[in-house]
DNA sequence: AATAATTTGTTGCTTTTGCAACAGAAAAAG
DNA sequence: CTTTTTCTGTTGCAAAAGCAACAAATTATT
C-alpha cells in the first residue's frame, strides 16, 4: 500500500551505460518538456523542484502539478486534448531521468538493475499519482478562495505535522497553484489574519484554529 | 499505452466461487460506499453510473468524480485527509466488484483467470486512471464558469467525435462537477447562447465554434 | 555594492459568482 | 393516470473574486 519505492536506494544500481534511459540536468527556469501526445514520455525528477504549467490565452499561468524530488511525471500521464500547451519548467537546478514508457517493460541490453526495479515498483509509482491527483482535486473542488487556502494549508500541516508552515513556494505560486487570482488571495489571506484563523509572517503561516 | 484491459472479455472468466473478490448489486441511490482510511478498497464498476461525491459543510455537494462502466474506484486511490466524507453513490442500478487491493496480487484459492488477468492489467488500469484526473485537474483549473462549460464541452465532443452533445448527467450535477454554482451555471449558459457559441436545446448542447 | 528584477502587500473599481426564491416543465412514484 | 418529487429556467440582490495599478520589500544579477 504504502509507496516502497525508494529512488534513493537504487539510484546507485543506475548505469550510465544503460541504453533506455537518458538522464538530463537542467537549469533554473530552464523548459524541461513541453507535452505532446503520443511521445508517451516517462520522467522521474531525482533532484529540485518543478511545475507542470500552463498559459491560457488571457495571459493566465496556472500550476497544474508541483514536482519535487522523486515525484514521476510525463506525457504518459497525459491524453493531450486541450487547446493549451503544457509545459514542465524547473524552478531550481534539476535532474531528471528520461524514459519512453514502453521501454520501461523491456530489459535494456545490459539488463541492468534499474530497469527491473523500475518496472516492478511501478504499479506502486503510477498509483501514489493517483492519491496525489486525487488530493488535488479534493483541493480544486473547494468552492472559494478561503477554503482552499484553509484546505492548502490542513495538508501541508499534515505532511509536516506541525502548525508552522513554510510555504514551499511564493505566494505568486500559490495563488497559480489554487488557480486563483494573486491579489484576491492576498486580500483573504489578510481577512483569514484578521478573522483570527492564521498568523502570517511573510510566507510562513501558522494555524490558530483545532 | 491505450487500456487494453477489457473487463467484457474476461468478466466471463469471472467466478463466484473465487475467494477474493465480491460482487454487489446497488440500487439508485443507494450508497456503494463510504472512503475511511486504510481499508483500501478496490472497486470496479462492471454496470451502471456511480458518482463520488462530498457534502461540504455549507449543504454544497461537489461531484469530485464521475464513474461509468469498467471504471475502477475505492479507498486505495485516496489519501483520505480531508475533514469531510466521501461517498460513492449509485446514480442508477449499478454491479461492482469489490476487492482489497493487497489481495489482487495473490493467487485466490481457487486460482481463477479473473485475478490473474486483473493482476496483470492493473498498471495499465491505475495509468489509465491517471490521465482521466490529470484531464479532471486541466477541468477545475479553468477560471471562470465559461471555461469550465467550454472545457467540458470540448472534452465531449472529441470523445463522442460531435458537435452536438448529449449531457451524460442533468444540469444540477453539471454544476456540482464543475464545483459552481447551478444558478451562475445557468446564466453563463444562456450567456453562451446569446454570444452564438453553443446552441441548447433542454440538456443537448450543440457547439459552434471552430 | 549597486542595480535590476521579482515578489509582497494594498486598494478602488468592475465583473463574476453565489444565494435565495419561485414558477413551470419533466420525470418518478404511487 | 394522478400526485409528488426533482429539475430547469429565471431574477434581484449580496458577496466574492478579478483587474489594474503602484509602492515597498526582498531577492538576483552584474
Amino acid at each position: 500500500m504504502n509507496n516502497n519505492f525508494n529512488i534513493d536506494n537504487f539510484i546507485r544500481d543506475f548505469q550510465s551505460s544503460c541504453h533506455k534511459v537518458t538522464k538530463k540536468t537542467f537549469n533554473k527556469n530552464e523548459l524541461i518538456t513541453s507535452y505532446i501526445k503520443n511521445r508517451n514520455q516517462f520522467c522521474i525528477l531525482i533532484a529540485g523542484n518543478a511545475d507542470l504549467v500552463r498559459y491560457d490565452l488571457n495571459g493566465n499561468r496556472t500550476i497544474i502539478e508541483h514536482f519535487s524530488k522523486n515525484d514521476i511525471f510525463g506525457e504518459v500521464f497525459y491524453s493531450v486534448t486541450t487547446n493549451n500547451e503544457l509545459i514542465v519548467e524547473a524552478r531550481e537546478k534539476c535532474e531528471v531521468l528520461i524514459y519512453l514508457y514502453d521501454d520501461i517493460h523491456n530489459k535494456c541490453r545490459n539488463n541492468c538493475k534499474f530497469h527491473q526495479i523500475l518496472s516492478e515498483s511501478l504499479p506502486e509509482l503510477i498509483l501514489s499519482k493517483v492519491t496525489k491527483l486525487n488530493t488535488r482535486v479534493e483541493l480544486l473542488t473547494k468552492r472559494s478562495t478561503r477554503d482552499k487556502l484553509l484546505g492548502y494549508f490542513s495538508l501541508l500541516s499534515t505532511k509536516t505535522l506541525s502548525k508552522t508552515l513554510f510555504l514551499p513556494f511564493s505566494l505568486t505560486d500559490l495563488a497559480d497553484y489554487l488557480s486563483v487570482d494573486r491579489s484576491a488571495m492576498m486580500r483573504e489571506l489578510k481577512l483569514l489574519k484578521d478573522d483570527g484563523f492564521i498568523e502570517k509572517n511573510g510566507n510562513t503561516i501558522t494555524l490558530l484554529y483545532k
